[in-house]
DNA sequence: TATTGTTATACTCTATAACTATA
DNA sequence: TATAGTTATAGAGTATAACAATA
């Protein structure tokens, strides 16, 4: 058939580039190479950083809460916080009212961790602002503040 | 001491909401959320699925370029390129110059795979431009372009 | 009945090093 | 000597379902 309706390499795509989910993780890619570095040199997992983070910041938080907000599926968190626990970052408490639950905190020696990276996440942050601009990462930030919220 | 210098919570750090990498990942997991469902019922992994995407897009290219524009280790490149080959979706030939090199093609049962979820791909797209914005989405995938060749 | 979290299981990806072959 | 890709291996995360305890 020389005439085809259907052709072969359809122009039905965006390229890549323009593909949100790959722009993100290219993306991600970048900025996560100076902090891969800082994290192995004290062997702390990319997913145990953001727990710390997460927990750190907000406080004593229930499980469910903490998968939503560190991208963690439950299973995976209840390995991963089992191995915290053990290592003396974190606690885990029953909650008083809601015995299904368990309250997470963060220990003295899990902000350790934190402080401990603090001025280097810093400095990694604010070449990010040098290089990339000051107003457009201010810009990029909302934005993707905006589009965690979405729902699809 | 009740004088302290180095608070026991400092506020050093962003929000997780302001730290690049954590919002990039939330971003991302939102957006992958219906992509994710797409790809269930076709048995394609996320990671099949950018290497199909990136070299339907740029032809017959090394895996080198493969995996760093599908983010992806060569050593995993190499299983699912294994995988994929034999399953008919990709070929691999010797590049004819430099013998080192494979150069890596779709096939045409490769491209069905593609083309059989351009529509519902593009959907997915046009409900997220509508909900976000399509000034505000084109202005974040500017950003995130500019952002992946930063150097850090 | 629904929710919180755990366990079990199979699979996949990651990370690193050591290796082959080619340049 | 350096590069492209493979293999080996250990570890970690993913995904799903089934389960116990609690609401």
């Amino acid at each position: 058939m020389t005439t085809d309706d259907t052709p072969d390499t359809p122009q039905s795509f965006r390229s890549t580039d323009r593909s949100l989910p790959i722009a993100l993780l290219r993306a991600r890619e970048t900025v996560m190479g100076p902090i891969r570095d800082m994290l192995t040199s004290s062997q702390i997992s990319e997913q145990k950083w953001r727990i710390l983070r997460v927990v750190a910041e907000a406080g004593p938080m229930d499980q469910t809460l903490i998968a939503d907000r560190a991208c963690l599926l439950l299973p995976s968190l209840t390995r991963i916080l089992r191995a915290m626990e053990s290592d003396g970052l974190l606690t885990r408490v029953q909650h008083a009212q809601d015995k299904r639950k368990s309250m997470v905190s963060i220990t003295p020696a899990g902000r350790d961790i934190i402080n401990m990276h603090a001025a280097q996440s810093n400095a990694i942050f604010e070449t990010l602002e040098a290089k990339f601009g000051a107003d457009e990462l201010h810009r990029l930030l909302d934005l993707l503040e905006k589009l965690q919220d979405i729902d699809l």
